[in-house]
DNA sequence: AAAAATGGGTCAAAAAAAGACCCACTAGGG
DNA sequence: CCCTAGTGGGTCTTTTTTTGACCCATTTTT
């Protein structure tokens, strides 16, 4: 609606630009997260043929973005600063602009950020949106602060994409919650530590087997050591956490059948670090762990990041993070229209108010479904 | 250079855009002006196969902006909000904003409009002028002023485009200068009332016999009615003229072969109402005439809209219009480029510093020569 | 009523794009 | 050290798109 008329009449006398500007978008982001990268790699990565990549490598090197030689393809100078800065005005064309203020005045958040793309078609995403998360987390760092960081990919996403450069003094970065079965390199602690190293600062980790029973952990908790940890985790300021749903996490721990049923039943729809969450933002049930409180967690906290994308977490989403003024939402194109067109289908606004462009990956619908 | 980073960065992206772009908007242009047409008269009039004009016409009729029916191409009332609405985006695209500001910085006028386009390759960019300048025209209206408008093609298009409406009351239409054999239609004296007639102003003519003597002149001038409008033209406050290349205005009224020498001689090169300037903008040779006294035109006139396009013509305007602080200067682009061509030649400006775009009809730059 | 201009349809030729290879070369890991 | 996986570039054929050159029925204009 508040579209640029500028971009809106180009995209009305030339109606190929959207599909163009997005294709050679991605194209030109996905060289500059996996630089150098050959032709063969990225046709497969688009799934188009091979010869139709390299026409499109040939239009981007005549035009001095890329530099393609034996080693691979890259960014150019111009290329790469054509990437960053061409960020906020395809955010526009594309309407997400519009979509972060329709976002922000349904969630009642602090700020949302959409990125360009979905990350159930493009991986690329995710890095995108790490970058996001890590410039929004880099603008609240202040001095002795602890920061408390989450498990998954799209933290892990966060402490990749974060620049390294030292940050205030006497930070401390702690994991939001102890052992949380993941693959390590998406485990709390194993990012905390990352994050911590990026920034130049200390941490605390907090290593716990996984599935404890409530007695176990009880005893645990009579531990000086671990409750001086526990106490850090708990003064946190920060926060950053993705999100999951929570059927795939449930699944994805190995939930007993019954389980699964009493989720279902309790309604759980969205999961942050072992906390399910039911449609109106409850929290239904928890997995047995230690680490940060939620349930009055918008007492202490005063910055919560929260990164999430894909179309399928959309409702998730709206779970966790609706009306929570200290949250700052970081979410992919795919996600926000997504949320968008929930809320039309409740009736908040008329269903035909549609998103103007459709995020074509490289070509059309079809791969919306795929990967 | 001052271009706006955006439309910078898509041209990098999709270099195809400024061709797509500027091809349909002259093809809406042209429709808008000579709406009902047909697909073989715009074929033929921008040279291009039947064919592909075709598919150029299908894809904006997808697009809603033109209606195709039995009667011919019309535009939509979209269309037609499109053609208006996106002048100003297109002329910041393709760098005439920036054109404008030099060329203002340059000929020090009081305002410079760069028109998209060339006379020479696409008769409507005269009508384009003219709307400008009509624009002009009527923001320059006041009260029982005297308006004084010359002959030639471009004022008459200024007639043709300026709309229908009432002017301010006591406003009078005069010629600038007594009958210098033209076709009728392009006379000073029509032109005269046929922007009266617009204004629903009233007018007085100055009907006058071509190429007379010194002394049949004098003897007019003694008669009362000639002396009366000629003192109400030297009353004029507002002044409309165009601008001639001096070779072919002294070949149209069919000089002499020594008259054509001498004005060679003196550095003739540019035109107006019978006025010869050369480089240094002095007036050398004039054929004798009635009408406005050019040599004091500063002391009364207090708004000359020139309008002048074509690249030929661009000596002649420099001449002309060179350090007029009371001048508006309308142009075309074609015009207008060519200027800052001869300037940078003279050192003025490094000559590497050129304009981005080429504004390529139906395709590249053939067509510059060509009609 | 005739003539000129209109949009739409069709089919073959031409051009552009895409697919499917192969080759020489480089880098990086055993 | 070699060897393998990945790189860009070349080239051929096939496919798709674009373009050219018509004709036709209809409407508009003269």
């Amino acid at each position: 609606m508040t579209l640029t008329p500028d971009q809106e009449n180009l995209s009305l006398i030339a109606p190929e630009l959207p599909e163009i500007l997005v294709r050679r978008y991605r194209l030109l982001r996905k060289i500059y997260y996996s630089a150098p990268v050959g032709r063969r790699s990225l046709a497969a990565y688009f799934q188009v043929g091979e010869r139709v990549l390299r026409r499109e490598i040939e239009i981007l090197r005549d035009q001095g973005l890329i530099a393609v030689e034996s080693r691979g393809i890259t960014l150019t100078s111009a290329g790469e600063s054509l990437v960053t800065s061409i960020t906020p005005s395809l955010k526009s064309f594309l309407g997400l602009t519009v979509l972060e203020e329709k976002l922000l005045k349904l969630l009642k958040v602090k700020d949302v950020i959409v990125v360009p793309g979905d990350l159930e078609n493009d991986e690329v995403v995710l890095w995108e949106m790490g970058r996001a998360a890590a410039r929004i987390l880099r603008e609240c760092l202040k001095p002795g602060i602890v920061l408390a960081v989450s498990g998954g990919t799209s933290c892990a996403a966060v402490a990749d994409m974060l620049p390294e450069a030292p940050a205030p003094s006497g930070i401390k970065v702690v994991p939001a919650r102890g052992g949380l079965g993941e693959v390590v390199d998406y485990q709390a602690n194993t990012i905390a530590a990352r994050v911590a190293q990026k920034l130049r600062a200390n941490y605390r980790l907090l290593h716990l087997p996984d599935s404890l029973s409530q007695e176990a952990l009880q005893m645990l908790l009579r531990e000086k050591k671990i409750k001086e940890i526990l106490d850090l985790i708990n003064s946190a300021s920060i926060l950053i956490h993705g999100i999951g749903t929570a059927e795939e996490m449930a699944r994805r721990r190995g939930a007993a059948p019954e389980e699964m049923e009493r989720l279902r039943e309790q309604g759980a729809v969205g999961e942050v670090f072992g906390f399910f969450y039911n449609n109106r933002g409850e929290i239904v049930e928890h997995i047995p762990s230690l680490g940060l409180y939620l349930e009055d967690l918008g007492n202490r906290v005063e910055n919560v990041i929260v990164v999430a994308g894909g179309r399928r977490k959309a409702k998730a989403i709206v779970a966790v993070v609706g009306n929570h003024p200290r949250d700052f939402l970081v979410l992919d194109e795919g996600a926000a229209k997504r949320i968008l067109e929930l809320y039309s289908r409740k009736g908040d606004t008329p269903p035909s108010e549609e998103c103007p462009h459709v995020m074509s990956p490289w070509n059309a619908e079809n791969n919306l479904s795929q990967l």
